[in-house]
DNA sequence: GCCCAGGAGTGTG
DNA sequence: CACACTCATGGG
């Protein structure tokens, strides 16, 4: 099945590439490709329109792709909110097709459960690894991320040989203490809820809620500390301290669109590590 | 070989 | 509340 869509500003590469999902890839030929509920999903980038592909499925595409790049963000005005910040408004412009994404609630709680104390390349190898151990095949070598019922088949044995090491007991604990009902009454609530009731679950911490609120329950104002967020705010900001205290400072200073900033910070701080530039400061 | 990774859980001061 | 230690392993 084909598609056109139309999605501005968006930069996919920026978007998919920068470490938010895990389980998107790019093409040689510039096409980003990846999963959406059951349907394996290609995207391309050819001027402001998105052209799609995807495999026969029960669902509608278009509407699923849309959801995912949060089409209806309106980045203008979240640019215009953010540049109260002075260091934001030194670099965000050059950040405009940077897309918060939507994830599946489920599948981004698993996700970044496994993503503590690891790197990208391998997050998204045991990602991967789940998929096709525990998924559904939907295509040739595509599989979709599994759901509760299908993962909890899964021993922690297996999840251990699959590379997770100790967050195979995380997963699997998470199977008996999350189901669709559970997903469904934290979809409701405010975020400062949804962010409590999600560090109760095993593996879950300050930051991994705060990635789940952020990206799988589209909570805005969320704003994830990680490694490469405390060096930015160290860096650019001259500011250190707790989780909480650095928490605090960022709801202060990008209020209900902290969630971009992040992103903007993350993915400009993992540039200049690599000696790429720094778009938030004058060097 | 070495250092690091989108941290969390637990125990201690 | 703030720090210290452990956790299991692969990627660069």
């Amino acid at each position: 099945m084909i598609f056109e869509l139309e999605v501005f500003p968006l930069d996919l590469e920026l978007t998919l590439g920068c470490g938010q999902t895990f389980r998107w890839r790019s093409s040689p030929d510039g096409s980003w490709s990846g999963v959406l509920g059951d349907q394996f999903v290609s995207l391309r980038q050819i001027g402001q329109k998105i052209a799609g592909e995807a495999t026969p499925g029960s669902e509608d595409v278009e509407e699923s792709v849309l959801e995912f790049l949060r089409a209806h963000d309106d980045i203008s005005r979240i640019q215009r909110v953010l540049r109260r910040d002075p260091v934001m408004a030194l670099g965000m412009r050059r950040m405009i097709g940077l897309r918060i994404v939507k994830l599946d609630e489920w599948e981004c709680l698993i996700s970044y459960v496994l993503a503590t104390y690891a790197n990208i390349p391998r997050i998204m190898k045991m990602v991967e690894a789940l998929a096709v151990n525990y998924g559904r095949r939907i295509a040739h070598g595509t599989y979709s991320f599994p759901d509760r019922r299908r993962l909890s088949k899964a021993t922690v044995g297996e999840l251990t040989r699959l590379g997770l090491g100790y967050r195979a007991e995380y997963i699997k604990k998470m199977c008996d203490l999350v189901d669709e009902p559970k997903l469904s009454v934290f979809s409701g609530a405010p975020y400062e809820t949804l962010r409590r009731q999600l560090i109760e679950l095993p593996g879950v911490g300050e930051k991994v809620a705060d990635c789940v609120s952020l990206f799988g329950f589209g909570r805005l104002e969320s704003f994830p500390i990680d490694l490469w967020i405390e060096r930015a705010l160290a860096r650019l900001y001259e500011k250190k301290g707790t989780y909480r205290s650095l928490r605090a400072f960022a709801a202060e200073r990008f209020g209900e669109y902290a969630g971009y900033a992040q992103e903007y910070l993350y993915h400009n701080e993992r540039m200049h590590a690599r000696d790429l530039g720094c778009v938030f400061s004058e060097e």
